[in-house]
DNA sequence: CCGATTTCTGACCATATGGTCAGGACTATG
DNA sequence: CATAGTCCTGACCATATGGTCAGAAATCGG
C-alpha cells in the first residue's frame, strides 16, 4: 500500500496529487490501453517523477483500477436516469442525447472502457455480468413494457440498446477517424451526429 | 531486412510460416494492440522462437504493419459493393449484413482496426485521410442522390455510414460486453442482430 | 548421397519498465 | 522557529523486451 492512499484524501497536497495522477493515467491509458502504457508516461504527463507517483498509488495497476471504479460509475448514470414516461420515444431519444453528449464531454473515459472492453475485460468482467447487466435487463423489461402497451414499435430491447451505445460511443472511440472521413467538414459533427441519430431512433421507434 | 521477407513467399516453408506467424500475430495484436504486444507472445502463439520468427519479418513493427495493410483492403471491400441500384433501401441493408457477417466472421481483424483508431491510428492515418475518405464520399454521394430522387428518406449520407459501421463493428469489437449482457441468450446473437438492423435500417430510409 | 542453400536455435546484448529504498526537502502546527 | 510528520528524489534492482549473431540442423537440387 502506497504511504499516502491508505489515509484517503487527507490532506490538500494529496488531494491534489492524486488528482493530478488520475487524469494523467486517464490520458495515458485512455490512448495506449493498460498493457501499453508506462508509469513514466503518466509521471511525464503528470510533470511529477516516477517515484512520486508511486508514493501516491501502490502501483500501475491501483491507478489503473481507480479510474475503472470511476469510470463505470459514471458509465451507468444515463441509463439509470431512463424512467417510465407518456412519450417514450422522447425518453429514449432523450438518453440517446445523454450518451452523444458524453461521447463528445468524456471521450477519454470512453476509449479506456473501449479499450478494456477490447482487450477481454480482464478487470470488469465481474461489473459486466453483474451490475451493468441487471440494469440493462431492467431497463430492456421497461423498453419491452412500452412495447406491450403498443407506445412504441417493436424493438428487441437489448439489441436497441447496444445500437444506442454503440452509434454514440463511435464519436469518441473512432473520433480520429470520423474526422479522417469528415475532412474540412468535422467542426460540427456533434450536432449534426445529434440531429442524425435523433431522426434514426425516432423512425426506428416509430409505430 | 528479414532474410526471408525480401525474396517474398518463395518456397514453401517460407509461405506456410509466413501465414502461421501472421495469424498468431493477428490473435495478439487484436487483443493486446500494438504496444501491449510482444513478440514472445506471438511466438508462443505460433509455436515458433522468437529469432524464428525475427527471421521471417523484420521485426514487430514490419508484422503490425503486413495485418494493417491486409486489414484495409478487406475492410473497404463490402463498402465497394455497394452501387446504384434500383431498391436503394435493399442496396444499403445488404451493406449492412455484409458488415455484420465480418463482425461475426472476422472478429480479430475488426479489433486489430479498432485498436489502432482507438491508438489515434498513428499508422494508418494517411490510408484514413486518403483511400478511406474517397471511397466513403463517393459511396456518400451515391446515398445522396437517392435522397435526391426521392427513393429514401433523407439521412445525412455520412453518419449514416456511420451507424452502419458503429452498430455492426460492436458486435465483434465489444463481444465480451454483449455477451455479458445477453447471458443465456448470447447463442443467437447475430441471428437477433441481423433482424433488428435490418428493421432499424428499413425505417430510417423509409420515405 | 553430397554440397549448397535455407531454416532454425541458444546465447547474448542494450534498453525499457515496474518497483524499492534511504535519506533529503518541504510544510503544517504548536 | 523548532520539529514531527509529510512529501519527494536520485540511485538502484530485477525482470521484460526488441533485436542480433555465429553456427547448428534441416532441406533441396543434382
Amino acid at each position: 500500500m502506497a504511504r499516502a492512499a491508505s489515509t484517503k484524501g487527507k490532506t490538500r497536497i494529496q488531494r491534489e496529487k492524486t488528482e493530478q495522477i488520475l487524469d494523467a493515467a486517464l490520458e495515458v491509458f485512455s490512448t495506449y490501453g493498460f498493457r501499453g502504457s508506462t508509469i513514466d508516461q503518466i509521471a511525464a504527463e503528470a510533470g511529477l517523477s516516477k517515484p512520486n507517483i508511486l508514493y501516491y498509488f501502490d502501483g500501475k495497476e491501483a491507478i489503473h483500477g481507480v479510474l475503472l471504479d470511476r469510470l463505470l460509475h459514471k458509465w451507468l448514470e444515463p441509463l439509470n436516469q431512463l424512467t417510465d414516461s407518456d412519450d417514450p420515444t422522447r425518453e429514449i431519444c432523450d438518453y440517446v442525447m445523454r450518451k452523444l453528449e458524453m461521447a463528445r464531454d468524456f471521450p477519454r473515459e470512453s476509449r479506456l472502457f473501449a479499450n478494456e472492453i477490447l482487450q477481454g475485460a480482464p478487470r470488469i468482467h465481474d461489473q459486466l455480468t453483474g451490475s451493468l447487466k441487471t440494469l440493462t435487463d431492467e431497463k430492456a423489461t421497461l423498453i419491452q413494457h412500452w412495447i406491450d402497451k403498443e407506445k412504441i414499435a417493436p424493438v428487441d430491447p437489448h439489441h436497441l440498446i447496444f445500437s444506442i451505445w454503440s452509434t454514440t460511443q463511435h464519436y469518441a472511440d473512432f473520433d480520429v477517424q470520423v474526422q479522417s472521413v469528415l475532412g474540412d467538414k468535422s467542426e460540427q459533427r456533434f450536432e449534426i451526429a445529434a440531429d442524425h441519430l435523433n431522426k434514426m431512433f425516432r423512425a426506428v421507434l416509430k409505430k
